[in-house]
DNA sequence: CGGTATCCCCGTCGATACTG
DNA sequence: CAGTATCGACGGGGATACCG
C-alpha cells in the first residue's frame, strides 16, 4: 500500500492501493486474462521484476490477488474484489482512448504490440490447423523487426524467430501504423489504401485477415466529435 | 505528469496523469464542485498548498481543468475531458466503498467530514430562514470538537467557531460513528438507537434532521454480500 | 484569497545480477 | 519458470515560511 491519505473518503482509500506506480496496469493485466509471473512480465517489459513481485504480494495482502502454487505451476487470479476492479479499469481506459490520442515514440513497442495481438486472436475466424502470419516491422529497432504468430485452434504463440512454419499471411507495417490499427484510432482498410500497411499472402487469406483479431478491448470506444 | 509507462495502452496512458499522489482527490474535489484554491485546499487539508497548485497546473495542462481569474476570482473548473472524469471516480469510489469497509482512527477527521457533510445539505429539506445545526464530537482532538453549520436558502457556512445564533438542532457523536453515517456503513437510526449518536432539539426538528443530509454520494453502493 | 519559495529527507523505483 | 538480492540515485512530496 501507498502511503494513507487520512482520508474517510472511499476514493482516498481505493487511491491508497490503486495509485502507486505500475499497480494499475498489473491489474489490468490480470483482467485481460493472464495468470503467470512470466505472462505478466510481457504485458509489462519494463518493470522489474522485483516490482513485480511486490506489486503481486501487495494486491495479494488487499484481497484484490489470490495466489496459488499447485507443485510448480503459480498463478495469479482476480479475486471476487479484483474482478470488481474490471470497470475501474474499463473507465480509465476508456478515458484514455478519448482523450489521450496522441502516441510518442516511445510509448510504441512491438513486444508489447505483438503479445497484446496475440490475446486477441479470434480463433473461431481462423481457418482449420495452423496458421501462420509473419509480423514484419521496418521502422523498429534492429532484433524486434521480425515477428511470427504460429496459431491453431489450442493457442496462439509468439515467436521471435523464424519457427521454421510456412507463413500464410505476411503484414508489414510502421509501428505507428499497426499500433493505431489495434488501438482503433486508424481503420485497418484505411492503413492498406495509405500504403503504411501491405498485407501479402493468398487473396481469400489477405481479405480474412481483419477478422483474425479482435483488436484494443477499447477499439470500439467513440472518439470525442471533432470541434 | 508522472513518469511514462513506455506504452500504448490507453489505460497506461491514462494513468500516467492520474496515478500519481493526490492526483484523482483533486479530480474529486472538482468533480463535487470546488472551485476555489481554498475550497480545494479544504477537501484535502493534508495536502500542502505547493503541490496542490503544481497538481492543478498538471491537470491544466493535461486539458482537464481550465483556469479563469476574473479580476481576483479565481476558478479551477473541469473542462470536457475533465468532466468525463467523472465516471472514473464513481467507479474508484464504489470499489473502494465495497471492499475497503475498515476505517483507521487516522482516516478519521472533523474538518473533513462537516466539509462534506455542508456540501450535501440539501436545502429543499430545510426549514424556511436560517437553520443552525450544530456538531459536537467529544472524542476528537480539543479544537475540532466543536462545529455549526448555518444554512440558509442561498449557502451553507461552516463554522469551528460559535457563531453566535440560537441552536436549532444539536449532534453530538463519536468521529467514528457520524463518519459511518456519512459513508453509509451505520443506519442513522441504528446510530441513535445504539447511542453512539444522540440529537438535541424539538422534536419535530429531530426526526427531520436525517432527511437534511444527502450524505455521501457513495452511501448508497450495495455492500457485498456477506460470506 | 491565492498562491510561491525553499529545503531536505526518505522511500521508490530502476538496473542488474543471481538463484532454486 | 518464478522469482530474490542488492544498491544507488533521484526526485517527489512533506513541512514551513512567506508574499502580493
Amino acid at each position: 500500500m501507498g502511503a494513507p491519505y487520512h482520508q474517510f473518503c472511499p476514493v482516498s482509500k481505493a487511491m491508497e492501493l490503486l495509485d502507486e506506480r505500475w499497480t494499475m496496469l498489473v491489474v489490468r493485466e490480470l483482467v485481460m486474462g493472464s495468470e503467470r509471473f512470466n505472462d505478466l512480465r510481457r504485458g509489462l517489459p519494463r518493470m522489474s521484476p522485483t516490482l513485480l513481485s511486490r506489486r503481486l504480494q501487495q494486491l495479494e495482502r488487499a484481497g484484490i490477488v489470490e495466489r496459488t502454487a499447485d507443485g510448480g505451476d503459480v498463478r495469479y487470479r482476480l479475486t471476487e474484489a479484483g474482478e470488481e476492479l474490471r470497470p475501474v479499469v474499463e473507465a480509465v481506459g476508456a478515458w484514455g482512448t478519448r482523450w489521450i490520442g496522441e502516441l510518442g515514440d516511445v510509448d510504441l513497442d512491438p513486444k508489447l504490440l505483438v503479445w497484446d495481438m496475440h490475446r486477441s486472436v479470434d480463433v473461431a475466424a481462423i481457418p482449420e490447423g495452423r496458421t501462420v502470419v509473419q509480423l514484419q516491422f521496418p521502422d523498429a529497432p534492429r532484433g524486434q523487426r521480425d515477428w511470427w504468430l504460429v496459431i491453431t485452434a489450442d493457442e496462439t504463440d509468439v515467436c521471435d524467430v523464424d519457427p521454421g512454419f510456412d507463413v500464410n499471411v505476411s503484414i508489414s507495417s510502421s509501428l505507428h501504423t499497426l499500433t493505431s490499427v489495434w488501438r482503433g484510432d486508424l481503420e485497418w482498410g484505411a492503413a492498406v489504401k495509405s500504403g503504411s500497411l501491405q498485407v501479402d499472402g493468398p487473396a481469400p487469406l489477405r481479405r480474412a485477415v481483419p477478422e483474425w483479431f479482435t483488436l484494443s478491448v477499447f477499439a470500439g470506444v467513440p472518439r470525442p466529435a471533432i470541434r
